[in-house]
DNA sequence: TCAGGCTATCGGTTTTTCCGATAGCGCCAT
DNA sequence: ATGGCGCTATCGGAAAAACCGATAGCCTGA
């Protein structure tokens, strides 16, 4: 597979043409098609459908050509890296976060802005797990709060510094048969109830996916979502249930719209600040300790 | 660039020589050379320091590298998700949504789940303004529940269906001077006030800063987040305010951590379900028009 | 000082990509 | 029913890119 079969079938998908893509490209549209032909021979199906009306995309080729335009979106990405790599940067402190940490370290931190960041505009980014690391590597982040990861997911330039560690909890809707439940929930119980699911291969959603595993068993996962907050709105329609890290349901818990409840076996984990090990500015270097230290608390 | 390219120079990466890489990769020396000096010149940076004891990557060409080796992952997954869809398909229905929108929304959908999607996994992805039309179009998502936007800022190919109209209102600390006012609160009283903002070039980002701009002032903005739930959490901070769309807060304001207030002069948003106008399938047709009609309530 | 190992460069060969021409298909207007 | 039009797939040939082997130049160690 070559880069430019990718960029030519994704102008096709969007133009729904060859000769259209054709002239998009700049190219002549029988290299369009010659170039198309061999990336649906190297997938083992075909792409497109081609119709009188035009080209229809396939329902494989659709799947095909969302991961394929990642790849676009990654070279352009390092495009831009290599452009910020050639120049200068900014003054600002940039930092990553997994989805539904804000109600954990939202007020360690802002609790004293403007000791430890003094005249900085601290911007915080909710990103996925699995691109938080590249994108701190990467220099898009100046810092990261997430899960602790294994140290095979993480590029080896990085370092950790635990912030604290939280139980993951079963949370259901109040009117749940679960909810009045005073003793830990065997997850086996679980495996009939409708759940929501974080992402499954990364994060916390796979913490919670070995727990079924762990067990043999398959959770009748009714929907997934890649953010807590959704995960949260989701269960309290009283649909379904979601493990999550305790503290995120803080407030929902509190106003009775949520029940949390232990589950066992119990199972932890981690949050944990990562850093690029290569050493900051020296005045970057000093925001850093003050965040270090704001948010262990 | 060329994956090629990005092959070579990890490979010699990872062997610290040419020759060496060569040989792994199967090539002649000079090819390898040839395509690296190329990947260099595009860069615009060296990748590599040659040194009589063996090849040291620079730092600019680790941090290169790395994004690079994230591609070349992509490869390989594209390469395995082919190959999965050489197999048998799934069936899911993917919906993008704002952050912040789930407390509305999540109740309306799943609340008749099992009648307006039988059978279907539902995934729910977040993500940014700025993005999800894209993502929309280019068929990654389904469809996508977002703030009505200009059409110029809306590809051609998508129409929508206003779903509510809600007011943007500020939320401040309970025990803020600000949270005992009855009447709306005037814009131009904030002037002074620390505020976290969304991203000020989309979305409902852009519809607060235009609350300042249209009376000439600069907000004073404390911080940037992308996401609603940790703009909420930093406001329960007790150390700026924001300005959200109305029902987001709705949990918080019951359980008493923050209060909300209308403003002056008023400003609402209308939030929309978007689709492609071009027809799903027969199937996804009718589950797209259960979808519309549950989150029209 | 010299041999050995390595990378960068060069000219030539091989492979790949692109091009223009055209066959074949389907649709639409007459 | 038929011809014209628009589109894609294929083909032979030209152009470009990739690869190769040879070799110059540099550095290190004996």
């Amino acid at each position: 597979m070559e880069f430019r079969q990718i960029r030519y079938a994704l102008s096709v998908a969007k133009e729904r043409s060859f000769t259209k893509a054709a002239k998009r490209l700049n190219i002549s549209q029988s290299a369009v098609s010659e170039q198309v032909k061999l990336l649906e021979e190297e997938a083992g199906f075909p792409l497109f459908q081609r119709t009188p009306r035009g080209i229809d995309v396939t329902d494989r080729g659709r799947t095909y050509l969302y991961e394929a335009e990642r790849i676009v979106g990654d070279v352009l990405s390092l495009a831009d890296t290599a452009r910020r790599l050639r120049g200068a940067a900014q003054d600002t402190f940039t930092i990553g976060m997994g989805s539904g940490l804000a109600q954990i370290f939202m007020p360690r931190l802002f609790g004293e802005l403007d000791q430890i960041m003094p005249g900085t505009r601290v911007e915080i980014v909710t990103a996925p797990t699995r691109t938080i690391f590249g994108d701190l590597h990467e220099e898009r982040l100046d810092a990261v709060i997430t899960i602790e990861s294994d140290p095979d997911r993480v590029p080896a330039g990085l370092s950790f510094d635990r912030l604290a560690v939280v139980d993951m909890m079963l949370i259901v809707p109040p009117k749940h048969p679960l909810a009045r439940v005073r003793s830990p929930i065997d997850v086996g119980r679980l495996i009939a109830e409708p759940i929501v699911m974080s992402e499954l291969s990364v994060g916390y959603g796979q913490v919670v996916m070995s727990l079924f595993t762990d067990l043999g068993i398959r959770p009748n996962i009714l929907a997934i979502a890649n953010n807590v907050d959704t995960i949260k709105a989701i269960v309290q329609t009283g649909k379904a249930i979601a493990i999550v890290p305790g503290p995120c349901a803080d407030n929902e818990v509190e106003l009775g719209v949520l029940k949390r409840l232990a589950i066992a076996p119990t199972r932890n984990i981690a949050l944990a600040l990562y850093r690029r090990r290569q050493p900051f500015s020296r005045r970057k270097e000093g925001l850093f300790s003050g965040l270090r230290d704001a948010l262990k608390g």
